[in-house]
RNA sequence: GCGCGGUUAGCUCAGUGGUAGAGCACUACCUUGACACGGUAGGGGUCGGAGGUUCGAACCCUCCACCGCGCACCA
């Protein structure tokens, strides 16, 4: 191995083992397999989408879950796919479209319009799943589905005939969210609220009844005045209340007769006394909660606003053909010139916009399916009774809050690409089934919602065999954004017709935002591509980069630097196993027992402890802390310490004394490699093949992949018996260690370049081992290191004190002792505040009496250390004053 | 308006009653036989504010401020 290179190069080969695992069928699922079965249903991707950034967390969370799993000796299935995404991948159609020949879809017509959907699904549809593919996920590609696959269709047409029978799908006119842009009604939760800034418009109207009295109308839409059909007062309000059962005088349109403009002052309990002048014009057709005011008082609704937002005939000579926007500028001009317009005022309200095409939406009268939504109890109460657990558990209250708010669900689109409402017609007949009655009968023009077809993904998406092996899935893993569109939709559709929750838990994570904390969009330019940072980085740096900086369920502020931190954490494990090829010897020896130094003893406890930490963490979806101790053992526990340690019996004499380190270090390495293997896909594979790890395990236990060997399992007591893994060497070890940084300290605040050797004397207080007495030599870069529990320092000779004894650096005659002073100085302040703190406690009688007793003899204990320490360095304190003067 | 998160080192975040932590960034030194994508040492925090509970609060309670999000909404 010691022609490879000396840093990690991930290009060399991440697509290799993609395609070695791949051609083996290693992400296959087997539904006949014995195996306890794991599942995972992908959040399909919108079929003509690019891979971003939220795709990268959101799949390496289901890859780490999907490859643990297997390692755990779970039959996995991660069933993959994509969604049609009906408004977007229509609207890009449509632009590509308009781009290349100037057409329209309606120039095209239907049937051809769809084929070049297809066509551009065909051409476009396949690139995100190549993407997931650089990403390393391990997909059951041969699972592979889309929304709009012939059986899933069906399944998604079947679904709305049951639906319809059941009588929990009506078609009615009612007064639905339309996007004038796209030219469709759209569901509630596709409306997105945004504060505009906009103006309050007052004018004024005459009491028909009463000539020269005057009602003024504060609205922030005055283009509707010629929809108006009434005026609303609230019948508790002593101003107006005399006026009920009176007309006013619509001012608009002008040209109308005046007859004709004669509105009613109606009584509503809606109108709020305290708003604007407490006076509400109503506009039934353009307003919801006026459409509402308009059916109990029969008022009349007469429609301004044409689909595609502008003014209709209705709106009158001035304004129809405007659009609505220009229409408001105009209507007030109007306003103003008929002298009515009182004033205006800035003001910033609530405006719902379209999620996709980002305009304000309409609120429009049209004929619409809506859906009562099925399940709705059971889907509630299977989460709040926690059989169906969401992590983290607050979004629990979000959705019961939704659920407890249930809103009949407007589910046909004017669009053409999705699935056709299996709804048939012949004259005045209706007929509701899958396939047409006959030549002589037409379908409802209007598709699907998506989310109406997605909502069956967790089963449509499987076979009769994958269903009974794989469902319901362990985990859902999505962004909250899609709580209410995708995930309660979901369960509910569950429960209906499969009498089964979708998925055992919800994992939900955040969203990823840039370094400014912005959503990262193509607009804004500010989301880094991921294949860029796979070439400049590789993928596993990407996936390490972007789960070490995301905490549980909340928002990841994405920074490149994630990226590098990721490629050197690879760098670093790339060289730790170099390290371990270039001394050779046997792979993966037995290890002795009667052999295994201290270090050895504690590298095994901190592998204990750190697998422990990592199986509480996944299994809690920490995965951020998962990979926080994975960095923590590896690098800092295993390279930094225990490596280091190593190396005196690794570059020493005995041979038995090596094979037995190169055990302990294979041991190590393969269960690092394997606990990383989730997380670091690619370098795990190439380097648990490359170190011969594989080589004596069965095929089915990483013999073959890394994929399939075994979870390293948490140290029974049996395994600590065997080899002698007692708590007691953490300790002794922590402080062999604690001594050199102090020494190290002290060769630093002497000003000695670490790489220059120097002696060292140890006035041992306790034995020390010739093995820790080399590690000391060899971490201190002492030479040389001498262990002598008489030893008699020069008076001034700076040195620390520790548990082990105290360790002096005699530097004879070139001691600096003004630095000594003030380094002492600093030290001797440091402990008196710790001892000051320790001493506020201990003295307040009401902390002896009341803190329990372990707490108390902690404080005393820690006393007692630190008034060792204080006397110790009051000493040295002392005898470097004195070799000053 | 209601609800949910957040506020800890320059930055990103851990830390649910008992000695304030990590990574990055920063400073100094070091190309020593895995790794400069590296090593060693170091500096840096009145834990958003004010009260309260407690022997003891970053942590529990109350109120407030600011940031983010969700729901609702008065035209």
């Amino acid at each position: 191995m010691s022609d490879i290179p000396k840093a990690y190069e991930p290009q060399n080969f991440e697509s290799k083992w993609y395609q070695r695992w791949l051609d083996n069928e290693s992400f296959k699922a087997d539904p006949s397999s014995s195996k306890p079965a794991f599942s995972i249903v992908i959040p399909p991707p919108n079929v003509t989408g690019v891979l971003h950034m939220g795709h990268v967390l959101n799949n390496t969370i289901q890859d780490i879950l999907a490859r643990k799993a297997r390692m755990d000796g779970c039959e996995v299935l991660w069933l993959p796919g994509t969604d049609h995404a009906g408004i977007a991948t229509q609207v890009v159609v449509e632009k590509r479209l308009k781009k290349e020949q100037g057409q329209s879809r309606h120039d095209l017509g239907r049937e051809k319009f769809i084929e070049k959907v297809w066509q551009w699904k065909e051409k476009h549809g396949g690139i995100i799943i190549d993407q997931l593919k650089k990403l390393g996920c391990s997909c059951d590609w041969s699972r592979e589905r889309f929304t709009m696959d012939e059986d899933y269709s069906r399944m998604v047409a079947e679904t709305f005939v049951d639906l319809y029978n059941k009588g929990l799908i009506y078609r009615g006119k009612r007064m639905v969210n339309w996007c004038p842009v796209s030219r469709t009604a759209l569901s509630d939760e596709e409306v997105i609220m945004k504060e505009q800034r906009g103006y309050l418009y007052y004018f004024k109207v005459e009491i028909i009844e009463e000539p020269g009295t005057f009602l003024t109308i504060a609205t922030t839409r005055p283009e509707t005045i010629p929809g108006d059909s009434g005026i609303a007062v609230n019948p508790k309000d002593p101003r107006y209340a005399k006026y009920i059962g009176k007309h006013v005088l619509r001012p608009l349109p002008r040209e109308l007769p005046e007859d004709q403009k004669h509105i009613p002052i109606v009584a509503d309990e809606h109108v709020d006394f305290e708003f604007g002048t407490g006076v509400l014009k109503v506009t039934p057709a353009h307003d919801k909660a006026d459409f509402e005011i308009g059916e109990r008082h029969s008022l009349e609704v007469i429609e301004v606003i044409e689909a595609d937002g502008t003014m209709s005939d209705a709106a009158g000579a001035d304004l129809k053909r405007l659009e609505r926007f220009k229409a408001r500028k105009e209507a007030s001009k109007l306003l103003e010139e008929l002298g009515l317009l009182v004033k205006e005022e800035p003001y910033t309200n609530n405006v719902g916009f379209s999620e996709r095409a980002d305009v304000p939406i309409e609120p429009r009268l049209s004929e619409q399916w809506f859906l009562k939504y099925p399940s709705a109890e059971a889907a509630k109460s299977i989460v709040d009774s926690g059989e169906l657990q969401f992590y983290p558990d607050r979004w629990t209250k979000v959705y019961d809050h939704w659920m407890d708010n249930l809103q009949d669900w407007c589910i046909s689109r004017q669009l053409w690409w999705g699935h056709q409402i299996p709804v048939w017609y012949r004259g005045d007949e209706v007929k509701c089934q899958v396939d047409s009655p006959g030549s002589d009968w037409t379908q409802d023009p209007d598709v699907l919602d998506t989310w109406c077809s997605s909502w069956l993904w967790p089963f449509a998406t499987m076979d009769e065999a994958t269903f009974n092996k794989f469902y319901p899935t362990n985990v859902l893993v999505t962004a909250p954004e899609i709580l209410f569109f995708w995930v309660a939709r979901m369960i509910m559709a569950g429960l209906e017709y499969k009498q089964v929750k979708p998925f055992e838990t919800v994992v939900l994570h955040g969203i990823v935002r840039d370094g400014k904390g912005r959503k990262m969009s193509k607009s804004l330019g500010n989301s880094p591509d991921p294949l860029d940072l796979i070439s400049q980085y590789g993928a596993d740096a990407l996936r390490f980069g972007i789960m070490r900086s995301t905490p549980r369920g909340q928002d990841t502020l994405f920074d490149e630097q994630n990226v590098e931190l990721g490629r050197n954490f690879c760098n670093k494990l790339w060289n730790a196993c170099r390290f371990r090829q270039m001394h050779g010897g046997e792979t993966e020896g037995e290890l002795n027992d009667s052999l295994l130094t201290s270090d050895d003893k504690w590298i095994l406890l901190k592998l204990g402890q750190a697998i422990d930490e990592i199986d509480a963490s996944i299994k809690e979806h920490k995965l951020n802390e998962a990979t926080n101790v994975l960095y923590r053992f590896f690098w800092s526990e295993y390279c930094d310490w225990y490596v280091e340690a190593s190396k005196a019996i690794l570059y020493g004499e005995d041979e038995q004394q090596k094979a037995n380190a190169l055990a302990v270090i294979d041991f190590i390495l393969s269960n690092v490699l394997r606990l990383l293997h989730p997380f670091l896909p690619f370098i795990t594979e190439e380097l648990w093949q490359g170190m011969g790890y594989a080589n004596e395990l069965p095929k089915e236990q990483g013999g073959f992949t890394i994929m399939n060997a075994r979870w390293p399992k948490a140290f029974d007591q049996d395994f600590r018996d065997c080899y002698s893994l007692d708590d007691c060497y953490l300790e002794f070890v922590d402080a062999k260690y604690a001594l050199i940084r102090e020494g190290r300290n002290l060769r630093a605040e002497a000003g000695i370049a670490s790489n220059k050797r120097v002696r060292f004397v140890m006035k041992n207080s306790r034995e020390i081992m010739e093995h820790d007495a080399s590690v000391l030599r060899g971490l201190l870069n002492a030479e040389p290191l001498d262990i002598d529990p008489e030893f008699e320092a020069p008076q001034g000779t700076p040195n620390v004190h520790s548990e082990l004894g105290d360790l002096y650096l005699p530097l004879e005659g070139l001691i600096d002792f003004e630095a000594e002073v003030i380094r002492l100085t600093k030290e001797v302040e440091k402990i008196e505040k710790e001892i000051e703190k320790a001493n506020a406690k201990l003295n307040n009688p009401n902390f002896a009496s009341k803190a329990p007793p372990e707490v108390v003899e902690e404080h005393r204990k820690r006393l007692t250390e630190w008034a060792d320490k204080l006397s110790h360095n009051q000493k040295n304190l002392a005898a470097a004053k004195a070799a000053l003067s």
